[in-house]
This record gives structure tokens, sequence and C-alpha cells, in this order.
DNA sequence: CGGCAATATAACTGGTCGGTAATGTGGTCG
DNA sequence: CGACCACATTACCGACCAGTTATATTGCCG
């Protein structure tokens, strides 16, 4: 496995790796589309700190994106995204209960 | 999604997103078990920092290990972390070959 | 064209992290 | 028990990055 390799599929989980992000990416999974100006308000991010993270995403195809007149909206890209990052959470989940059997008196 | 569910999710993709514990744990999915010995050979990591890596690996339960004598054992903990890494893999990939039928003369 | 709204970019800064060198710890063997 | 080996930990430093403030760009409207 060549260093290049690495250092790009490390560069993907890196950019999943922040919550801000993160928060992103669940915020536009619940509302299909959304502009810039509506994930400032439902992310609680800055304006400025949000439209850098949301370049982050999409230099990565992350997310997607279509300007409508003054607005752009939005999207997470693909569904592999998703996927991601429910079996991260599957992951933790499990690790949580590991023997559902326990917990004795 | 309360804040402190995904700083747990990002922190598990941000352990990922590092290129030498990617090479880690590629290294351990090749050689089922392996020494910190001889990841240091195989990976070409100092041992100092090869061991600070393995400490933030096994404490997010992405390897295990167990003690034989002098040695430590440490291997893959579950299948899922190999499936995150095939299936980021796989983005990338379909990234790069976006549409197969293209490429004109 | 002038002003304004939505978004992007630049410059800056504090905090965090990876790599390394030095040291510590636990276990084995003579 | 003392030397040695495998591994872990500490302390330190340079690089990188998230957040913020200020400014620039882009597109609409009157």
């Amino acid at each position: 496995m060549p260093e290049t390799v690495l250092s790009q599929v490390a560069e993907c989980f890196r950019l999943m790796g922040e919550p801000a992000r993160l928060r992103i990416l669940n915020t536009l999974r619940d509302n299909r589309e959304l502009t810039v100006t509506q994930l400032v308000e439902l992310t609680g991010l800055g304006q400025a700190n949000l439209s850098k993270h949301l370049q982050l995403l999409y230099a990565a195809a992350f997310v997607s994106r279509r300007r409508e007149g003054l607005y752009v909206w939005y999207s997470i890209a693909d569904q592999e995204t998703i996927e991601l990052c429910d079996l991260m959470c599957a992951r933790l989940d499990r690790e949580a209960e590991p023997s559902p059997q326990a917990s004795p008196a």
C-alpha cells in the first residue's frame, strides 16, 4: 500500500473527524438540502467557519452544491458518506454495551 | 443528536485520519498478529511513536493486545474497523473514475 | 449603476497533535 | 539480584488547524 494512497484515505477520515463537520453532515442528513444561512441557524456555527468547513467537505466530495440566485444549496453527495457515519456509530454502540447478559447484582 | 455523541464519533474518525495509524492497521490486516518490534520493522515508524499510536488505537478499541512473556501481540479488534477502511477506499476509487465510459478521443 | 444580501476568502491566533529523544517499567534469564 | 530486552511514558518542539474578525466576491433589485 503506497504512502500516497494512505495519505488520501487518511485525509478523508480526518475530514470526518471533526464535531463541527459531523454536525453539518448530520444536519444535511435530516434536511435534504439547505442554504448556508439555514445551516448557520441549525448548527449554531459562525458563518465564516461554516463556509470554510463546507469548502473542505465539497473538495472531498462529501457534499454537493448548486447555485440558485443568491443562495447556494448544499446536500450530502452520496449514500456512502452516511454509511460511514452509521458504521462508526454502530461500532460505538456495540462498544458501549459489550455483554447484554451482564450487569450482575 | 447531542454534542457528546458527535464528539465521540468524531474522535473515532479522527483517530483513523492519520497515515501512520492507517499504516499500522493495514499492516496488522496483512499479518494477523504482530509484536511492537515487528511493527516497527514493517511500518518504519519509530518505537516510541508507534507505541503511542498503539495506545490510542487500543483505547478506542480499534486493536486488541495480549501479553506473552516479554512480547505484546497486537491485532485488529473487529471486522468493522476493516469495513470502515474498505468503504472509505471504495469512495476514493469511485471518485477517481466517475464515468467508466468516458475518456473520448 | 449603487446598494444590499448571501457566500467566500484572508489574516490572525490559541490550542492540539505527531515525531523524537530520553527515561521509566515490567518481565526474563543467567 | 543484576543485566538485558520489549514496550510504555514523559517532555519537548514544530507544524497544522479550528474558530473569529474583517474583507472580498458574487448576484439580485430598484
